[in-house]
DNA sequence: ACCTGAACACCGTTCAAGT
DNA sequence: ACCTGAACACCGTTCAAGT
């Protein structure tokens, strides 16, 4: 079986839901699919268009869809928040394409209750940037408190044990925590009053 | 003159500054400082303490103030939007560090204006969010538009030339819309009705 | 105590040459 | 048309050995 862009977006897509961003390298998706590093330059240009369509692909459910504002962005977050680095991709997908799901949808849910196209644009445009902040915070959070840095050089590793013990409860503490700050943001960038 | 963590750190921030944090690699930062790299490894434990480091020098200003919630949001990104690509560092620094500046002084700043203790570090991690995303997407969107990629692979490169003409003008267009829209999202997320 | 030399295990990208 | 081999110019990190 040949390669093509169909095939190595899939691959990658694989490799980031699998790995997380961080082990979707060229030469790692070259060997998952038999083939050497510079064979993937036949069918795409760079890596940076590649995952500019691995987000395409990713965030295609969020395309035709009638949700409300808030459901919609609700959905945004539970698609990209299981991808261990899925905000840092987006962040990169948007910058190359702000037309990117669910932006389309967004503006059109916006203008259904009642925004004109403008505010509509606008809106949108803010409540994305506050859902690729508090996505990317969140992972970012979630991944470099596992790898455990003490905070300055110095720190004694005294308390350590303590916070180990209790590291469980308290990751699922924020995890929920954080699910209330994301719905509190939408909400006040969603009231009808600004 | 020996080597310290202090002068790594001030080598890193201007590389930061002058070159973007695409060059703040550890060789880089040694050939700087006319040492090799392994010397580095000796001052500081890895690459992403330096950063945390330089981050929160780069925030100092913004540590005494007592400016409300609106000034330092705004004195935020015109600390970090400079720096090529400020908002991926900081990004990585917040998930390091939740309370890295303007944090403290947001919150205190948020209490004075009414709201309780939880109300206010909540309302603080909301806008952190909102402002960490606003300032890299606004700097994905400046970087990555540059770059200047099709959006398609096939893209006929005939419309090149007038987009090109129009590129100054929408640039600078963009930049002024974007602090519109970060500062009607400030507005949204600092109303007194949420 | 502080640094070098040299290695380990990687990157993205290009391109002549093969089939 | 499609892919390999091999190179170019890089990464972060470790660690014996030197001073």
């Amino acid at each position: 079986m040949s390669l093509s862009s169909e095939r190595i977006v899939r691959a990658a897509q694989d490799l980031l839901t699998d790995y997380g961003l961080h082990d979707v390298t060229m030469r790692r998706l070259a060997s998952e699919l038999g083939v050497r590093p510079g064979a993937l330059y036949y069918h795409v240009p760079h890596k940076q268009e590649l995952l500019r369509r691995v987000a395409h692909q990713l965030l295609a459910p969020l395309q035709n869809t009638d949700a409300g504002p808030f459901e919609l962005m609700q959905q945004f977050r539970d698609l990209v928040l299981p991808l261990r680095d899925g905000g840092d991709l987006l962040l990169i997908a948007y910058g190359l394409d702000q037309r990117i799901p669910p932006v389309p949808a967004l503006e059109a849910s916006l203008r259904i209750h009642g925004l004109d196209d403008k505010q509509a644009r606008q809106r949108s445009a803010v409540i994305m940037r506050f859902a690729l902040g508090a996505v990317a915070a969140e992972q970012n959070i979630a991944l470099l408190a596992t790898a455990e840095q003490p905070s300055s050089f110095e720190t004694a590793s005294l308390q350590r044990s303590s916070a180990q013990v209790s590291s469980a409860e308290a990751s699922s503490a924020l995890t929920t925590q954080s699910a209330d700050l994301y719905a509190q943001g939408l909400r006040s960038l969603l009231a009808h009053r600004n």
